[in-house]
DNA sequence: CATGAATGAGGCTTCATTCAT
DNA sequence: CATGAATGAAGCCTCATTCAT
């Protein structure tokens, strides 16, 4: 399975306890699927785990989607970090984001951000995900930004308005391929990338 | 409310037959509340129809909002062209789009493109909604290319690029806009247009 | 298709008008699918008849599960006549029932008798169509104890009790050969028939 | 109420819980107003408990129908089991089946056997409750040949044949019983079986 | 004689959550 | 820490029938 499926990603070695037996599950599920497109009964099923523990560990499944995000966000941007790290500059980094895009979308078959995904069709009520979606986005904003400024070439004001393009050009890559299930997207937003940051 | 709410966009003056109803309702609640969201009875409540009438009109939920994107589709091509209308030149016109996404995207609390949002959080065998996104798309991205083939500036080939660089800054700026309820994802994007197009 | 199935049976050369399209679409539905099992729309499509031309013609769906009944039986009890017809003595003719009933139920693939199937699961108000399957039955009981009352083997007396248990052995035949979707229990008929009429 | 009505048959002293509670009002349900015609809003309604509690104990409205028959099963072989235990010979118990069929049909007022009233109008892929009149019915069978196969007047042969003779009258007796809401058949299949078994 | 829009009632099933054990 | 029974609300959809045209 993909690499960017299992949660396992954050404790690879241990045997998991029934928390972390429950993310894991719910966030392939929620991933892949949907979090709509998910029950609790398919969690608990995936998960093997009883109802009235998976509600000792959570009060609401919106807290399992809180949990999945946080450990998502981990796990992302720690891939991310990985990826990009044999680059030499940071300009290089930031290029080679979309080069992570890339292997990852295409490892999902397109599957999109799970952030984008899940704040687009939620009970107005959900705000705790929708803010999780608001931090995610903003540290990797803040990613690029600090990625930038550390390159003598821009100023500290061009590095911040790079850095948020850059952003806009990764968000639009991402859900672009989702929908049209191709990589042309990403492809595309590199190559506008060169272009900003030359 | 919102001008780009009502579905009445399509035919102001007439009374609206019951299948009209049906769509508008829906489309209002889909784009605002969202797809699984929004249950059959709020959409028969708000269009005030029986459930069997709406049975009769459409065969599913998946077809209404099928109906719902291609009116979608119809009302928002038709409030672009009518907002770049008044500019000059072609190169103008596509800059101006982002003018046009601050106006709709403030007007409607960044609420989202309607097909981004669907398309996210869908079962699996919804695919005629899935393809209404791909159409959309394709043809807005036709749409900015066929401008950009205009301006004598570009080669064929520069155009197509350009228009989908464009493509995704729009998709970008839609989507980050609508996770931060900010609109500076519009206007990076925008600057970001002027860079790739000078 | 079986030659059991169409009610054309009854008027083979003739266009068939509204009423009777109404009839044979429904005659064929209610026969091999059930009465619960075929909708009043199905039977319009089949019939390619407008819905309100149908309540024209018929006051409901039982009136017309009674038309079906009323042609069925002509067609059943003409069908048997032609069957029998070849065959010399009435003892004869009654036993070659069971070779009615084996050529019959192969051909509709032991979809069973019409009467028995429909009134089996019905709402305690449909009087009518009960009372259709207790005149078929009559019917056969008669033709049963009218064939044999011409035995000079047999009193009269003797003459109906045989006709009442070779009713039984067909009843029970066509029944349980729908069960079990085999030809055996006819076949078990139609032995005991024999010994009984010996 | 009948005998032969209350699931409780099997269990008569415990205070019913819901899973059982479920099944006898389905039982009397099913078996009385038929299974088209009961909704699983009676169910619920009659056996006093939430539509999502009767989901937990069956996946459908087809699992329910099976678990009545099952238990319909075990009911009426025990009663029928009961009811000829006085006589002394394998034949006699044979032979008294018929006034077994008198008793049950006329206490339940000719409402006819479970098993033929339910499979003859289904939705083709209840294949389940097919099932369990296919299983049903070869258990009586079985048991009217083995019972005949103890008495030494007859042949393997013989009594296997003779089985299949009587369970035909059976069948036959109680559909027939059934569309004319009289015992006469019940008496004729009887006088038949005298004679077969003579 | 034909049309198809409109209906109210009800169909079966699933949801996230809580409770007693 | 685990269990699974029980729940109310809501999900999407289909039924036979009537109405205005």
């Amino acid at each position: 399975m993909s690499v960017y499926a299992f949660f396992t990603y954050l404790c690879p070695m241990k045997k998991l306890n029934v928390k972390d037996r429950i993310i894991e599950a719910a966030s392939n599920l929620f991933y892949f699927n949907g979090y709509n497109q998910t029950g609790i009964n398919q969690i608990i099923a995936e998960a093997s785990v009883a109802k009235a523990s998976m509600y000792q560990h959570f009060r609401s499944k919106e807290d399992i989607a809180v949990a999945y995000l946080v450990g998502r966000h981990t796990m992302w941007m720690g891939k991310l970090n990985e990826f990009v790290a044999n680059q030499d500059t940071s300009k290089a980094k930031v290029i080679s984001c979309f080069d992570y895009l890339v292997e990852w979308l295409c490892d999902v078959e397109f599957r999109g951000c799970g952030w984008q995904n899940i704040i687009t069709d939620l009970p107005q009520d959900h705000t705790k995900i929708k803010d999780q979606a608001i931090l995610h986005k903003n540290e990797v904003r803040t990613w690029l930004q600090d990625l930038l400024k550390k390159e003598s070439q821009y100023s500290i004001e061009q590095a911040e308005e790079l850095g948020d393009e850059v952003m806009i050009l990764i968000e639009g890559a991402i859900i672009l391929s989702q929908i049209q299930k191709n990589e042309w997207p990403i492809n595309s937003a590199k190559r506008a990338c060169l272009k900003l940051l030359a």
